[in-house]
DNA sequence: CGTTACCATCGAAGCGATTCGATCAACGTC
DNA sequence: GACGTTGATCGAATCGCTTCGATGGTAACG
């Protein structure tokens, strides 16, 4: 591979010049840059990522902690992943992934100066991870947000924002009686902070609205959202309008919807909380308020660069929630349902 | 951060003693290495990645190209992802993302010295990347097989011996006519070599056994899977087995299948070619030939690893399929089904 | 007891960049 | 026309590590 000694010896000029080139960082006259440029080009240069990392103390080197465990919503986690890769790749930076269960990453990755920042996905209320990641020394992005967020910076979407929003969307069609079909309870127990605000938005919204609204938990797997259907017709009958905030059981919760005779949206109204790629998957069209993965990693890089970049800013940012109609969603039946 | 020359100055000894007691490569005195091993515990070092590739001209880091576009089995990727991550830091090395349409990002990465290895997922038959890997001068190891493997070393699980073994189960249940329910006409036509393999596997064991199997082709959604199970009982009455290798189809055939009355296994024994977890979110369970992906992401590791430390072998190995029991074959129903 | 070998350790030369003065020429300016 | 500016370029130090050759001390050997 060629060096920049010998592109700087190709171009006829010294290697500061060409580091200075390659940088913009002091101003090089017109005619040498055009020979530096086209020495680098005729050679193929490309600068040693080590050499630079060492010389610069930086590496162009985001690290993103993925996890793996299994139960996990996959499809959005790759939404994530796309949207940090695609744009820090925009930023000139690669993404190295580390898993949760790499309990020292962290520390590792920091300490060696592998990588310049670091992005943490699924963080739990109370993550174990957060005391690491205050007393880190490289700027770190949550995806999620934990309990206490001081001198932390997170993105997520607005679930309670969300929640208002699908509340909202049903009330307006005039839904009397709504149920959240939401996270598992072991999930809701433990820590999953989303599932929480987003019940929050819910029960704030149906308040407000003058609504009735309750809570099933749901097992994220088929049959848990067939058993979660059940439990709602049994549970609190009359209900018209459904939020189901729980992927892996949306596709079960309409299957035993359509062998109880239920048509949506005339019989039953359904709002999802959902990837939109997973939407497409299902037997009817679902109305939902997307997760946008994509976007949300898209965010958490631009604010691991605006971090790198100098500003000091330690901000929670939640994005809106946005509803899209697929038709799910309707008046409900004068006679309503009865389990 | 500490520096090898602290760890050197706490332990007393020289900056090239400490290096050797990390890598082993010269002996060290016990009483020595003791020292040298506690002042970099004190010190909480580690080596600076960027120096050390600058010297060793190795990053221990293996780039991995993921495929993000849409429509791909999320599913199974994120399976190869984790293998490949676990096992590279079992051999202390680490992972870097790289998308698929980053076209630049082989050479890239390559020649910067970013990258020790490459290992590239979703190989097609004539992939446009193949020269560009065939030219390159790190190890590379591709997920799937192309038509041409000379000079490329390659894993993925052996697909016609999972046609075949698909075929065998169901042929031993007594079932006389089988049909595949494979990838989209699509993804057999131009790319999916695995796909082609499959129906090679499929056919093959089928015509030696003395069955009829015949292959129909599905779209990798829940509709498409109903029209496809459709599509077998009009075109091909009398079918009592089917190997589906299409997970995303999956549901939607068998919700059909319930839809039509047709009882899994009495009227329909199914086998599907899937990664493990998709099964667990049908309705009804269904035998599998597993899509072993944290295991092939794993072998990949193993090879890049073996590549790198001096074999220069190029091969391609094939896991082999196996065939667990969930139920969903038994011996046909004496009345064979009719559309 | 003089050689030979080997073991343990050190010193110094890279590895390939970045970056901070220093230099030198051209240019106004008074 | 001497002098401070400014712009373009160079040289050398530096980043933190690996690795090769050299060195001194000990043990083995005849």
């Amino acid at each position: 591979m060629a060096t920049i000694g010998d592109v700087a010896r190709a171009a006829g000029v010294s290697v500061s010049t060409v580091s200075y080139v390659l940088s913009g960082k002091r101003t090089i006259s017109g005619p040498t840059r055009d020979r530096v440029q086209r020495a680098i080009a005729d050679l193929g240069y490309r600068p040693h990522a080590g050499a630079r990392a060492l010389a610069s103390s930086r590496s162009n080197v985001i690290a993103l902690m993925v996890p793996f465990r299994p139960g996990i919503n996959v499809q959005i986690i790759m939404q994530f992943v796309g949207g940090v890769v695609t744009t820090a790749r925009e930023h000139d930076h690669d993404v190295l992934v580390l898993t949760q269960d790499d309990a020292q990453g962290i520390d590792r990755v920091a300490a060696s100066s592998t990588a310049d920042a670091l992005i943490v996905m699924d963080i739990e209320s109370d993550d174990a991870r957060l005391p690491a990641l205050r007393a880190l020394a490289l700027p770190s992005i949550l995806i999620g947000v934990p309990d206490d967020t001081t001198g932390l910076s997170c993105v997520d979407l607005d679930f309670a924002g969300a929640g208002r929003l699908a509340v909202r969307e049903l009330a307006r069609h005039g839904h009397q009686r709504l149920v959240l079909v939401g996270a598992s309870q072991d999930r809701l127990d433990h820590r999953a902070n989303y599932a929480v605000r987003m019940r929050q938005g819910v029960l704030e919204q149906a308040a407000a609205t003058g609504v009735a609204a309750d809570v099933v938990p749901a097992e994220p797997t088929f049959s848990g959202g067939a058993a979660a259907l059940d439990a709602v017709l049994a549970e609190h009958p009359g209900t018209t309008g459904l939020v189901v905030h729980n992927e892996a059981a949306l596709g079960g919760l309409l299957a035993r919807a359509a062998e109880r005779g239920l048509q949506v949206p005339d019989d039953l109204s359904v709002v999802a909380v959902s990837p939109a790629e997973m939407a497409a998957g299902l037997p009817v069209p679902v109305s939902l308020i997307e997760v946008p993965g994509e976007r949300i990693g898209r965010i958490a890089v631009e604010m691991v660069m605006a971090r790198l970049s100098g500003e000091e800013l330690a901000e929670t940012r939640l994005v809106s929630p946005a509803f899209t109609d697929h038709g799910s969603v309707a008046a409900p039946a004068p006679d309503p349902v009865r389990p």
